[in-house]
Parts: structure tokens; sequence; C-alpha cells
DNA sequence: CAGCCGTGGTC
DNA sequence: TGACCAAGGCT
């Protein structure tokens, strides 16, 4: 749940469903729609799915056991280098280097490395930076696990003090050290990145319904795959809407309600609603049961849907 | 390697 | 308002 994503965004995600999924047995037999529901508004769907899927990989091929190595979790579907990393540091005190956002940042500025964040040749350095840390660190003993302590010091530093904008050196542990902070500059580090452009995308969203049920479908590809959203369509296309209508049986009768702006990562979505009255209620869906969208719940709620 | 995937907070 | 970014990983 932390890939990408923060602690306090995390938090409420993770207690409802850990008290639903207390063991990786109860994770791996529970239905990937069930999954997806509690991930729902948490965003990187596929995370879940692959975590779903680590699951049960670990229940039918481990007997249950879960991986006692970086390199074994590594092998798992969903975890990669820093997860693999955060697990095996903290949780057995192998003395392996967690690269996340904040290590990265840490060591362009430390090292005063002429990179941009998302380089891999940063990504490479701040590994190899780590890495070197984790062979200086004295041997654990009597509990203590240095090297879980090293990686989280480093992602709580470029949290706390060593942050994208305003640093505050002053109160930084490892000041005395560090490039940036001798150059009185040290928010130029890392170099600013290429911006990635936006996309804007017109979007209609047929929706119908009342209180336990509304017409919803399962996204199969792109955006939200797995998730559940009022059907949508292109928007500016007649054609295509009148079509639509005929082929789900739906009277081409409605109101435009309004408008829906979200965004999903480089996409800039626009959507207008059209609410229709008469529809095939017996294939309604209740929005409760099933795993929505954020951008489903904003459509939802304009056509008067109340969680 | 480059592109892709969500959402919410911050300034 | 918009740009940036967050405890990344997969294709």
């Amino acid at each position: 749940m932390l890939q990408q994503t923060r602690m306090e965004t995390v938090l409420p995600y993770f207690e409802r469903f850990h008290a639903r999924f207390p063991n990786v047995q109860a994770l791996a037999e529970a239905s990937e729609q069930e999954v997806l529901r509690l991930w729902s508004g948490l965003g990187y769907y596929r995370r879940a799915r692959m975590l779903h899927a680590a699951a049960r990989q670990v229940v039918e091929q481990f007997d249950g056991e879960l991986p006692q190595s970086a390199a074994a979790w590594r092998r798992l579907p969903g975890v990669g280098e820093y997860t693999s990393a955060a697990v095996a540091s903290q949780a057995f005190g192998e003395r392996v280097a967690v690269v996340d956002g904040n290590v990265k940042r840490v060591a362009a500025r430390y090292l005063g490395l002429a990179l941009a964040a998302d380089q891999p040749a940063l990504h490479r350095q701040a590994a190899e930076w780590g890495a070197e840390l984790m062979r200086d660190l004295p041997q654990a003993r009597g509990g203590s696990r240095p090297a879980g302590d090293l990686n989280q010091a480093l992602m709580f530093l470029g949290a706390s003090r060593c942050k994208p904008r305003q640093p505050d050196c002053a109160s930084c542990p490892i000041q005395a050290g560090c490039k940036a902070a001798a150059s009185g500059q040290p928010e130029a580090w890392p170099l600013p990145a290429k911006k990635k452009a936006m996309k804007d995308l017109h979007l209609l969203f047929l929706v119908a319904g009342e209180n336990r049920s509304w017409w919803l479908q399962a996204r199969q590809e792109g955006w939200n795959p797995g998730l559940f959203e009022p059907p949508s369509l292109p928007d500016g296309d007649p054609t295509a809407l009148r079509k639509f209508c005929r082929q789900h049986r739906v009277e081409s009768a409605y109101q435009e309600i309004g408008e829906v702006r979200h965004t999903i990562t480089h996409h800039r979505i626009r959507a207008r609603v059209l609410k229709f009255g008469s529809w095939d209620s017996s294939s309604g869906l209740d929005p409760a049961a099933v795993p929505l969208s954020a951008l489903g719940k904003k459509v939802l709620a304009l056509a008067g849907y109340r969680s």
C-alpha cells in the first residue's frame, strides 16, 4: 500500500484491510473483487491484484510460509527492489538498502549529483550509496536492527528535513558532509525533471439507478481494471451514444445532470453525466458491494447516490 | 529504457 | 489553478 502512497493516506485503508484479511491465508481465500473493494479509493489497483496473487502463491506454493530473504520476496508479484529490501531489512535484519523517492533526493543533495529525480542514473547512485552505508553498519545484537533502522532513518530524513521544498538543513544530522547544504541552495537538487504532458479526455457517463441498485459495469482495460463504474463512452459522438443505448436496451430519454472532473495520472478527464430514467433495473448492482473507483464515486455522487 | 498506472496533499 | 510529488513495479 505504501508504494507511491503516503503513510497518512494508507493508514485507514490498512486498518480495514488488515481487519478483513488478518493473515495471508485469509487474503488468499478472498475473491479478487473483495480485495479490490477494500482497496477502492487508494489507487494503483494493480497493486491490490498483485498482492492478492502473491498471497495465493505463498499459500499454494510455499504452504503458507512467507519468504525469509529479500531475494525470495523479490520473486513475488508486486514486490520489487524497494519492497523486498524494506521487508527484509526490517523483518530479518538483512543488509539491503531501500531506494525510494526520499533516499534518492537525500543522495542527490548529499552527494551533489547533477541528476533529475526520474533518471535511472540517480537511482543507481543512490543504491550504491545505500549499499556503502550498509557495509559500514555495526553488527546487529540484542535484538537491534541496524539495517532496518538505517533505511527508515534515511526515508524519515527525506520526509521530515530533506523535503522537496524548503529543506530544513539547520536540523539535519548529516548537514556537515552535504554538498547541497554547503551550496546554500539545497533545493536545487535534484535537477528538475522533464515534465510529462497532460492529455485532455472528454467522456460521457450514462447513469441509471437509485438507492441500492445502479447500472454499473466492471472496467476491463485501461484505467481502473476490475473496478466498477457507470458505463461511459467518448463524448462528442451522438451516433455512438444512440447505438450504446440500443445495445443496452435503454430508452434514450435522459437528463444531463452535470459534469465531473478527475485526473488519472497524465490524463485530465472532463465527463458529462447523463441520467436515464428507465432501464433494466434487474441487472442493478449495489455500489457498496462492489469496488468503485474514485471517478465512479464522483459520478454516482453527482447522480444522487448516497453511500 | 520509456511509458503506464490513482489519488490526495501542498504551495 | 496547476505543477509537483509520494515508503514503486510491470511491460
